[in-house]
DNA sequence: CCGCATCCTTTAGGATACTG
DNA sequence: CAGTATCCTAAAGGATGCGG
């Protein structure tokens, strides 16, 4: 009912890795957490274009799950729950670094256009 | 026929460099390749316990299309190819080593055991 | 030995409607 | 506002058999 196993076993630690931020949004994910710190869930939908309600609700449980979100829930009307990372969610993060950089190389050698999400740099 | 699109438009460099590694033995291979440098198929396949000649052969492709691995022929009979790390594809290992190690931090938190992959250290 | 083609099952992802 | 439930399609992954 709620998801496949997940969770390994693990050939190395690239798999154990790769296996938390599989799944098409969790990357940005964790970038847009790292970016505005603390999150509400339309807010940070509207930071995503494209995602949907339920892929959003479902990878924050996921990545809840595997210690990388932090969920605080308030019991107001209306009801407000805001995202953040945990300190592993952080060091995750950080280890995504490198990747990143990577990742904006190769999109210059590919001739990519990252897709402009509210902040046209050329006016 | 092929594969589909991919390839962008992308978020960020995260999702550019998740997109190139995400599939399953992708990530091991990427391993596998940096450890033993030149790697014919079969041995190639002997290192990944578990995976079948389709998916690795599908992977080795979608990585060398993404110019990651170098794949030489050699016009013999028995037939041998050899399978080697691109520029591109050490760059990128190398951006992986941070998750590498923080994915080996998580399996000691979760204490998840690594599988044994031909190398038994208990006897 | 290396790999392609085919068929099949499983999982991921998306659209929509409804609820506290 | 922040979800849950249901249904559906597309893509990934796996098993097996054939071919150069």
């Amino acid at each position: 009912m709620a998801k496949a196993p997940r969770r390994g076993p693990y050939i190395c630690g690239i798999d154990a890795a790769l296996d938390v931020v599989s799944g098409k949004w969790k990357g940005l994910i964790l970038w847009e957490l790292h970016v505005c710190r603390v999150c509400r869930f339309a807010e940070l939908r509207r930071r995503m274009p494209g995602v949907s309600e339920k892929m959003l609700t479902q990878h924050l449980r996921e990545m809840e799950e595997d210690g990388l979100v932090h969920r605080e829930v308030y019991a107001e009307v209306p009801p407000r729950v805001e995202y953040s990372l945990t300190e592993h969610g952080r060091t995750l993060n950080e280890a995504l670094g490198p990747l990143g950089v990577w990742g904006v190389e190769r999109m210059r050698r590919e001739g990519t256009e990252a897709v402009e999400v509210a902040e046209p740099s050329h006016g």
